[in-house]
DNA sequence: TTTACTGTAATGAATATTATTACAGTAAGC
DNA sequence: GCTTACTGTAATAATATTCATTACAGTAAA
């Protein structure tokens, strides 16, 4: 997995924080310690899925634009990594009964896993996360 | 992740379909679309755990030491690959209230998450993947 | 019309994964 | 004993993936 669904997260949780003016991919790439491309690589992502939307020109940027618990972890997941636990299989012998049926038989369980973990960052919503952060700053 | 993971599952059902010899890495191997070498030192992990035995020299190969059941998903994923959902974080800002705390709510959210994906993947034993690689071939 | 942004493509650098080579160690069978 | 067929493991090379960087077009404010 590559770290956009991580960074798709600091950047809501760091949007969260600032509701009522724009941040640029700057200022997050700052915080997240990456560059401002990546940011709005993300974020475009985020933009497409309707969870924030931007501005570009002087004074422009990025802001939240739901309500905090409407946001999960999961939905963010979706978007920014769906399929990263699919397991990469090299073309296997089709010869042999493991090599020909492996593939699809771990495609199968590698799909419930997802679903299962689905159920697990369901609970976690932006607004929790914040929560979590301000916890520790504490 | 890397591949280890299903290298080992891949590995244990060939193992499992070979009850009463011998598996030479090459024949892994073959069937698996890799390199032996890679197979030995997949296999070495699940040597050192008890899962198999090996034995060098003519004849030799590896060989399931325990029962097909005995040997769940979750017990592969922890050897060959605990750790590999929690996220990379590139060092972040520490003068920013996300950027200092994120990446330890992020660890926390993903060991849960590694934890809730391990309740799944308990429920499947090697016993299990024989039987869906059987019923793929059917 | 300049300045400060987003949006995105293209390319290069860094990192992670995998293959390959090499060789020491072990056991079977002649 | 000697050869053959294996495992075990380190070292290095090849490849793939991820990420940074550059470049530049488009947009809006002042």
């Amino acid at each position: 997995m590559n770290s956009d669904f991580t960074l798709a997260i600091h950047s809501l949780t760091l949007l969260a924080l600032q509701p009522d003016r724009m941040s640029t991919s700057e200022y997050i790439a700052e915080s997240a310690g990456v560059h401002p491309v990546r940011i709005r690589k993300v974020l475009s992502l985020l933009k497409k899925n309707g969870f924030i939307t931007s501005k570009e020109g002087t004074g422009g940027g990025f802001i939240f634009a739901l309500e905090l618990d409407q946001v999960n972890l999961w939905d963010i997941y979706q978007i920014t990594s769906e399929g990263a636990l699919q397991p990469k299989c090299t073309e296997s012998n089709g010869q042999c009964i493991v090599g020909a049926n492996m593939k699809s038989v771990l495609f199968t369980i590698f799909m419930g896993a997802e679903e299962h973990l689905g159920l697990y960052l369901k609970d976690y919503t932006i607004k929790e996360v914040v929560e979590l952060v301000k916890q520790k700053e504490a």
